[in-house]
DNA sequence: CTGTTAGCGCTTTCAG
DNA sequence: CTGAAAGCGCTAACAG
């Protein structure tokens, strides 16, 4: 491996030199510059970036840490994030956790000993051990969810959907079209998300004086299989819903095969309405009516966040919640009123 | 930040004995470690990994760079390779090319600078300038695609499925179910793998001696979009088709969903086959009969490779090719021979 | 404008 | 078993 060494013995000038050179410092004759750098091109010299990062105390490097990147969610954002964090010269070091804090722990830890700049993570439940490596941290850390009840002392920015009022919109869209018997088919209420997107439901019921009962919600999980029983289990106890709230695109997804497969006609005798706006979601034979997540802004946003951090030179704490859009397909209809299934 | 010096003077030790007891050395007394095991957890010290990197000539890291994380079949074997490469103590530095060469080059020359002890990257057509770079590299390579023709010469390993097998092995499934009128959606020849796709259609059908002529193949794209506007184009130039291969899902599936809008009934008036077999394709409405790709298999494989190229320190090129299945599902019947549209 | 030198945080001889 | 010292490749004063 050729080094800063190496280019100036051949080229008969001093190290400092070709490091002013590389780093574009006036200090330097133009003549110089110029022949150096056609130097380094024809030796084929690659500067080493981990020997700069020791000297200069900044590795250039972010982390990124999340549960799973092939759940389109996250992949989106990290595509922004890989799109801000790189035009401003630093480099995506990325872990999956799949949740599991062990992984996270692991993941965590070599983040740390590689010096990385900043950090944006999605955590799952931080446990104790967790949370206390998190506020060691003197770096700008973004969390990719609201911070919880337990983490409001930690000196992290968070960037989230606000997903009471994004459910709160959906459901309105529902009780709007005239529906009064709906039904909630959830994730699981550990995600904080989870418990946002059914108090969305319940507030929205509640300020419409609709009634309502721990029959019509059923929490189900977070897959399309999951979204069939969860209709199936919902209709069992309610025969007469007219109306579904899914707190995901792949739950509502769910609902509307078993309810295809059952012979029951959406939206005629059923409304469903979804959350996350996935591609497939405005298929011809799917059409549903959904929440949109604005995926890619949010890692545009987080990157942003950290790289002004960086710049600034100031850890400022930030919560930002981003606004979402009820998009309206064809799975959501006026009631029927007289349809007794 | 703290330093091994900070450890040593307040262990009273020396810093090689930190360094010691850091790396599992064996010449250090039991007794000696464990205190400053335990030291190092109260001070709270993580090791500067740079700095090690520095020393040590390998730096733990690999890069990753492929067209677009949001992608599914890349966002999957990026999984399979930042878990079979942490697993192994590596860490993952991850770029989007959206296939910009220019992008290409800085990614990859940011992921040079950082000297990556190793390269997965799924590259586009390589031009002079990045070809020359990748000659240049004297650490291991995988590229997730086949090697070009005029990549021959490259001492990089490739992985990536038998696209000609899988195509023809679709189109004889086609054929065994008795069509012998089909049509080729396909997306850019440029791509090697939509020539092969390409390819494997054509043979399968000269060697059952099927005719065939360009107006039953449309180039059309890789999105829904395109395989809507496809089988248009198709079924005007040869009204009577009664089968389609879409060179992947999307396409297919653009493809089921004209069907659909214009009223014919699949399979029973064309039989559709795809390629990919993405989630979406086994939903209730689809059912798309399509070619299943190992893809978090290609991912794990990748990393191995990489991984083995570095702990027996030669670099060895091996190519290789993972099989394919054929999922049967429901857009794919027997011809019903008296049938014309 | 250019060169010399110290030192970033660590590992690795080499003595002891 | 432990410590002192050299040095990885680079940048940043400081002289000149």
């Amino acid at each position: 491996m050729k080094t800063i060494k190496d280019i100036a013995k051949e080229l008969g000038v001093s190290v400092s030199t070709v490091s002013r050179a590389l780093n574009d410092n006036p200090d330097i004759k133009k003549e110089t510059k110029e022949k150096i750098l056609e130097g380094i091109k024809r030796l084929n010299y690659t500067p080493n970036a981990n020997a700069r990062s020791l000297i200069q105390k900044k590795s250039k490097m972010v982390g990124l840490m999340l549960s799973d990147i092939t759940d389109p969610f996250f992949s989106e954002i990290a595509l922004g994030i890989e799109e801000v964090l790189s035009a401003e010269g630093y480099q995506v070091i990325y872990g999956n956790t799949l949740l599991n804090p062990d992984k996270e722990k692991e993941v965590l830890s070599s983040l740390l000993q590689r010096k990385i700049d900043g950090l944006i993570i999605k955590p799952g439940a931080l446990d104790e051990e967790l949370l206390n490596i998190v506020e060691q941290l003197d770096i700008p850390v973004v969390f990719l969810r609201k911070l919880k009840e337990y983490e409001q002392h930690l000196k992290v920015s968070s960037i989230d959907v606000n997903h009471y009022e994004s459910a709160y919109k959906a459901v309105d869209h529902l009780i709007n079209l005239g529906h009064d018997n709906l039904g909630f088919i959830g994730i699981s209420k550990k995600a904080s998300e989870g418990e946002d997107r059914l108090k969305g439901y319940i507030n929205c019921l509640e300020n419409q004086n609709i009634s309502y009962s721990d029959d019509n919600i059923v929490i189900a999980g977070t897959k399309i299989e999951h979204g069939r029983k969860g209709v199936e289990k919902l209709l069992e106890k309610t025969p007469n819903l007219t109306a579904i709230f899914a707190a995901n695109d792949l739950l509502a997804i769910g609902a509307l095969e078993w309810l295809a497969e059952n012979n029951y006609k959406v939206p005629e005798d059923v409304s469903v309405v979804g959350f996350e706006n996935l591609e497939i979601s405005s298929l011809h034979w799917i059409k549903l009516t959904t929440v949109d997540l604005p995926r890619k802004e949010i890692g545009v946003q987080s990157a942003n966040m950290v790289v002004n951090m960086l710049s600034s030179e100031t850890i400022k704490k930030e919560e930002v919640e981003l606004d979402t859009t009820l998009i309206i397909r064809k799975s959501t209809g006026k009631v029927k009123y007289l349809n007794i299934n």
